[in-house]
DNA sequence: ATCATATGTAAGTATTTTATTACATATGTA
DNA sequence: TACATATGTAATAAAATACTTACATATGAT
């Protein structure tokens, strides 16, 4: 079960879920570790754009990586689900909005 | 609790829920209803943009409104938050990417 | 050596989202 | 009438996100 310190830590987990791909990424995942190029494949979209996604959800801690060498001998980056799951109502909400920054990003 | 009849609806909710002024409007909105200017002036933003971000809480069923009169007699739109709860975990989404479109938006 | 596999990323473009500015209309009060 | 309140929206600008193209490196197999 997710545990959220703050109102910022709830909106990047928020923002990492806001997307088709990523959802998907979670469906994929859920069924089992994959690496990159296998996953790029499975979902069909190129691999800099499956990077994207993947550095969005490791940033929210939804996924974490490692590498690891192929049966071919070659290196691969597996991608896994950190357990996941969480509840959100109105009161939760309340609770975090007031550790919530109104920062501009960059 | 909310029902995500798809993938769609279930991003939909995602999308809306994904910014730091909906979060906080949610917020304010879970302390009971409210009107639009009162609301602006509250949480320190134009009305326009106000506006903008109520109608994506608005679009994903989150809040609703209502016309009424005020005691001065002038008309205000009043916004409450619909009764809000859902957990999300690996299986939910598992279950939803299947109806989950990826077209574009516009 | 060439081909297929893998990771990694930089640079540019396109699209979407967010935010501002400037209006319009209407009601009530001074 | 002028001022304060309210809703509503169009047009534009700015910022953030998503996506593509083009590379680089490395391993193993033919």
């Amino acid at each position: 079960m997710i545990r959220f310190d703050s109102g910022d830590e709830l909106l990047l987990v928020l923002e990492a879920l806001s997307n088709p791909h990523r959802l998907k990424i979670i469906a994929v995942l859920s069924e089992g570790r994959q690496y990159v190029s296998h996953l790029a494949r499975e979902l069909g979209i190129s691999r800099p754009l499956l990077y994207l996604h993947l550095q969005k959800l490791e940033e929210a801690n939804i996924v974490s990586s490692d590498m690891e060498i192929l049966e071919t001998g070659q290196a691969a980056k597996y991608y896994q689900l950190n357990d996941f799951q969480f509840e959100l109502n109105e009161k939760n909400i309340h609770d975090l909005s007031s550790s919530l920054t109104m920062k501009k990003k960059k």
